[in-house]
DNA sequence: TAAACATATGAGCAAGTATTCATATATAGA
DNA sequence: TCTATATATGAATACTTGCTCATATGTTTA
């Protein structure tokens, strides 16, 4: 087929490795399929996010608590809360005109609890040496 | 202290829960520690670098072969590749003109394929039913 | 029913980001 | 050395996103 010809004009360079540029395009991953992982791990790359999943790691939390723990508005937590809800990162139950949060299933945790694990495993490489993961958490 | 007043001030709203905020702001991580994290799910919240990382996982691959997989332009997989090498998610290697890159370490890896797996995990969540993990390749 | 309170939400803004375009750098070969 | 090729990069742009402010919703209690 010409597929090769229109990809060739497309990226501005010549096919270095037909065979394995065909290999990789044959086994590749779907679009979808990557946009569904790229939302999935968005979810995580915020450290407000992050802190709030951090904080309902350790106890279930109404909205109130949580932006007195972060420092932050209540709109500011509510909106991001929104957001981890619709991800089904967290679940919410109700009681009266409490919500409270928590995280939704341990799957999450994994994933969580392996950024944790990366935070150390980065020692000394990207972050200053003084940080282990011993100390993960603030004085 | 008067911490606690400052903090409603802040976040315009009564302390529903002081025992279990008090716990969790003892044993809460430190900012630096999540921005640290944030930066790092980052790279993996964007369907282009993650299309990227497939293609790398499968095999070794220059800049040219990897704008013709993925069908972009090649100073956008160099501008995408800059960041991934900056975060040490990929390395590089130059043979003349060309520059391969791959994989930087299978810790990595070991987190891609749970995001990975995060995707059949989805199945009759937020993804369409007929999504599964027989199916994550394009036909 | 009215007031108080907890939470949710829409609009707007500022900051961040992915891609494009033009161009620079580096290497191989004539 | 001159040209072609592979990659890198800076600036500009369009788009995304996190927060704020004002306000709405829902629930309890006086």
């Amino acid at each position: 087929m010409m597929s090769d010809a229109i990809d060739k004009d497309r990226c501005g360079c010549n096919i270095i490795h037909e065979e394995a540029v065909s290999e990789v395009e044959d086994q590749m991953i779907a679009d979808e399929h990557a946009q569904a992982m790229a939302v999935f791990f968005k979810v995580f790359g915020d450290a407000t996010r992050l802190k709030i999943l951090y904080a309902l790691n350790l106890k279930e939390l109404c909205v109130c608590d949580l932006s007195i723990v972060l420092g932050m508005t209540q709109s500011a937590i509510s909106h991001q809360l929104k957001m981890l809800r619709t991800n089904r990162v967290v679940k919410s139950r109700k009681e009266g005109k409490v919500v409270y949060y928590s995280m939704d299933d341990d799957h999450i945790r994994r994933i969580f609890d392996q950024g944790l694990a990366h935070l150390s495993h980065l020692d000394d490489r990207t972050l200053p040496k003084e940080m282990t993961s011993d100390e993960l958490t603030s004085p």
